[in-house]
DNA sequence: AAAAGGCCAGTG
DNA sequence: ACTGGCCTTTTC
């Protein structure tokens, strides 16, 4: 009997990702498809992880297939073991790899790997233990030279097996180099053997905390006992144990401490005082912190509507797909919330996507509150631990509602009833190729790939987005989604919203009253102003008259305004004024932008920053001058302006991490700023309802890229950056400033005209052969040496157009070999073919394409 | 990717 | 002989 394992280690993909091995002694017959296990792999026998995928027929003369002929009869290894009982895919699930594998032209592992987090697998060490003298090639005393480092290292191996790191520990007094090349020298010998120990893993835990001293509250009343010196400790220790007191049993560290705002410090001292007591439980017996679910509220006549074909088909119980076009504020959200508890009613489980930047946890806080100890919140970037214990929460149906980015669609949540990708739309759902990612990754969209996974589940996906691409919304005109719209905004009830109107002074006039107090509105209205007119009229600034009064009016009124522009930085562009030269980046080719404080070049792409030269490198002239304006720019100049204006920035340099985005969020939600100026990180926040004025600094950014998808994407943009506006009482306006007022995006953004440039763009998309009427698929190269790119790329391309040939393509279905738009990024010059047909995948199933070739399936961009 | 194997110039 | 450095090969 022998089992086929995709062995999920990066260098396993070059050979296809799946071997041959023989079943363990131990477990026969017990291996199932879906189980993790370790095998030894390559010549190191290094123990990596595989994911067992079909078990072979036993007699030698079955199963074999012919290409395992010609490798000839060799003795396979064996299983080392196997690291969970139960299969950690189902059988769903691996089809769904192979999917993925054939869909994208991704080695099956490759595909396999993303459902298995790295916490799932235990941590591996070389051993090394002496061999026994006779197996040596000559005993020490015939040695030739044997290093001082190689006799301290055969002493201590006398005495027993070392680590690595123990061997390291002990040679710790030579240099890093000695101590390699004693380890290889004695192991080329044959004085010592090395094996792998694999560090068990033990089940993870939750660390909770249990109230020692029941009495405590009690005493601290009678003022019997201080908690601290100041305060703000004292009373953030009081709120925990308060906490702790109210539920009667003990609750997750972690969870305590974001609620009451105490540091691990502070449960130290109170540990230390004996008051409580920390508890480890293993994750999935952790108790549930939050007692009461909030209630839902009522449904809008919009919602209501929309909601009635959802929960049809959650109780049909079949694979149905929804893309719910809402307006940005029209309550999507609230139909996601009451779709998950239909689900969880069910007994399935539910997974809602939110794009890359988004403020998850502001987003998972809402599902918490509604579905309390339930909800598993999956991002990148978390712990091996922390991956490990919240998959096996998942996976224990502790967890049965997860929130996350992309790679959370991969978690396997039993029996999944619904998948919900917000912002459907966003570009952040695309796996992207990078060329420090070794080998060839599936390059996977989540929207297309939950919706195979729903297909195999039988399981519903909603895709909501307030500005539908033009792909989906093509597939809901051809019945392969059914589209719902929610076209007003929801401001909220009645009776609170009258509340807060008296609090601010406005008034509920004008808004619209669908039913039982529900208060809806439009968008705002959108003025377009045109540059060229201003530049005319003798207006060189940054702002245009009608901004400029705009602004003046909702300072003057104590509202909030928001700016956008999506370039950071004071200029995008350095030039000599003498010579024209333009500063470059000198990995990537493209022009440095101008950073101010300390003023410095920065590339965009690569992040390289660089002090500014005084002397044209071309010319020697010392009149180099940024041009152009970047966000930065906008700041000083609205400071300038409005000096009493408090002024917030919102873009990549000024919140780098997550939690730096939430806090400019959170900072002006609760009106530390007036004006915030951003890129479009800004678009992916939550509700603003102060802001009564959206400024678009420049809507044309972006449309003079060489790419299809250049007017949808600044379209799209426009859409979302207007929609920040009017989400409250105080309604709200947005200004386009523009030098191209008639193009299609930015006109039918400035009249929310989705139609009708849906209709635009879908006819240029159909004149030109791109999506939706064709598929693409880019084959991308980069290499450090021009030469050498160019060469593979033509290597390629010839090789390609005689296979295309072959197949009776037509000579249109191949674009290039050609340098990409950017053709060299971090040093790396690109080269790139684009293949287009409607199904270009399939040309190249049969073809041999070099594993250092990329391949982008549906790529969103081509530069 | 990572380990192992092969090749070759430099060293005592 | 024996290194160390650099490349190629292989992964069941």
């Amino acid at each position: 009997m022998s089992l086929e394992i995709a062995v999920l280690a990066a260098g396993a993909a070059y050979a296809g990702g799946v071997f041959l091995y023989e079943e363990p002694e131990g477990l026969n017959g017990h291996l199932r498809p879906g189980h993790l296990v370790l095998v030894p792999f390559g010549r190191g026998e290094r123990p990596e992880p595989g994911v067992v995928w079909r078990r072979l027929a036993g007699k030698p003369s079955e199963g074999r297939g012919p290409d395992e002929e010609e490798r000839g009869v060799r003795p396979r290894r064996r299983v080392i073991r196997l690291l969970d009982e139960e299969p950690v895919l189902d059988p769903m699930r691996l089809e769904w790899a192979a999917w993925l594998s054939r869909t994208y032209l991704a080695p099956l592992s490759e595909c396999l790997r993303l459902m298995i987090p790295a916490g799932l697998i235990p941590r591996r060490e070389p051993v090394y233990e002496r061999c026994a003298p006779e197996g040596a090639r000559g005993g020490l005393e015939h040695a030739v030279a044997v290093s001082f480092a190689e006799q301290v290292l055969l002493a201590a191996l006398a005495e027993g097996p070392l680590a690595h790191s123990e061997v390291h520990a002990i040679l710790r007094d030579f240099p890093l180099a000695e101590r390699q090349r004693a380890l290889r020298r004695l192991l080329e010998r044959g004085w010592i053997r090395r094996s792998w120990r694999i560090r068990e893993g033990r089940p993870p835990t939750l660390r909770m905390i249990r109230l020692k001293e029941e009495g405590i509250l009690q005493a601290l009343r009678e003022g019997g006992i201080r908690l601290g010196r100041r305060g703000e400790i004292v009373a953030r220790r009081r709120r925990l144990l308060e906490r702790l007191q109210e539920a009667g049993r003990p609750l997750p560290a972690d969870w305590l401490q974001a609620e009451t705002g105490c540091t691990p410090a502070d449960l130290r001292q109170l540990t230390r005082w004996g008051i409580i007591e920390p508890v480890e439980r293993p994750i999935w017996e952790a108790a549930d912190p939050y007692p009461v679910p909030e209630e839902p509220p009522p449904l809008t006549s919009d919602q209501a509507l929309a909601w009635r074909a959802i929960e049809r088909a959650l109780k049909v119980g079949r694979f149905h797909a929804f893309l719910l076009h809402g307006i940005t504020g029209s309550g999507k959200t609230e139909l996601y919330l009451q779709a998950v508890a239909e689900t969880l009613r069910r007994g399935k489980g539910a997974l809602i996507l939110v794009p890359e930047l988004a403020l998850t946890p502001q987003t998972a806080r809402r599902f918490e509150a509604r579905f309390p100890g339930q909800v598993a919140v999956w991002t990148g970037g978390m712990s091996p631990a922390q991956e490990r214990a919240i998959w096996e929460r998942i996976r224990r149906r502790q967890a049965r509602v997860v929130v996350g980015t992309r790679s959370a669609l991969f978690v396997p949540v039993p029996d999944l009833g619904l998948i919900v990708i917000d912002e459907a739309h966003d570009p952040s759902y695309k796996q992207d190729l990078r060329p420090e990612i070794p080998y060839r990754i599936p390059a996977y969209h989540a929207v297309d790939a939950a919706m195979a996974l729903a297909r195999a589940l039988e399981a519903v996906v909603i895709l909501g987005t307030a500005t539908p691409s033009i792909e989906l919304r093509y597939q809901a005109e051809h019945g392969l989604l059914e589209e719902l719209r929610l076209p007003r905004r929801f401001l909220g009830y009645r009776p609170r919203l009258a509340a807060q109107a008296r609090h601010f002074g406005a008034s509920l006039e004008g808004f619209v009253e669908t039913e039982a107090e529900a208060l809806t509105s439009g968008l705002p209205p959108v003025e377009v102003v045109d540059m060229r007119q201003e530049l005319k009229a003798g207006n060189t600034g940054i702002f245009s008259r009608a901004l400029e009064r705009a602004l003046d009016q909702v300072l003057r009124r104590g509202q909030q305004a928001i700016l956008f522009l999506n370039r950071r930085g004071a200029a995008p562009f350095v030039f000599c004024r003498d010579c024209g030269h333009l500063m470059r980046c000198s990995q990537c080719d493209l022009p440095l932008a101008e950073h101010l404080h300390p003023t410095r070049w920065v590339c965009h792409h690569c992040g390289a920053v660089e002090p500014p030269v005084a002397r044209c490198p071309h010319c020697g002239s010392r009149r180099l001058k940024g041009m152009g304006i970047g966000t930065q720019a906008v700041e000083e100049a609205v400071r300038r302006r409005w000096p009493a204006a408090r002024v917030l920035r919102w873009d990549l340099d000024t919140a780098p991490t997550r939690a730096a985005h939430a806090l400019i969020w959170r900072r002006f939600a609760d009106g530390e700023a007036d004006v915030l100026i951003g890129t479009q990180v800004l678009t992916k926040g939550l509700d603003l309802p102060l802001v009564t004025l959206v400024g678009v600094i420049l809507a044309d950014v972006g449309l003079g890229l060489p790419d299809f998808r250049a007017a949808e994407r600044t379209f799209q943009l426009l859409i979302q950056v207007a929609g920040r506006a009017g989400r409250g009482l105080f309604g709200g306006r947005v200004i386009f400033q523009t030098y191209r007022p008639d193009h299609p995006a930015v006109a039918a953004a400035a009249r929310y005209d989705l139609d009708g440039f849906y209709r635009g763009e879908v006819a240029f998309r159909k004149a030109h052969g791109y999506p939706p009427f064709a598929r693409l698929v880019r084959l991308l190269y980069w290499h450090a040496e021009a030469e050498r790119a160019r060469e593979a790329a033509e290597r390629l391309g010839e090789a390609l157009r005689h296979h295309l040939m072959a197949k009776g393509a037509p000579p249109s279905a191949m674009i290039g070999p050609a340098p990409c738009y950017f053709s060299r990024l971090r040093g790396l010059y690109r080269w790139h073919i684009l293949l287009r047909g409607p199904d270009p995948v399939a040309w190249l199933r049969d073809f041999p394409l070099p594993p250092e070739w990329r391949v982008d399936v549906d790529p969103l961009e081509v530069l």
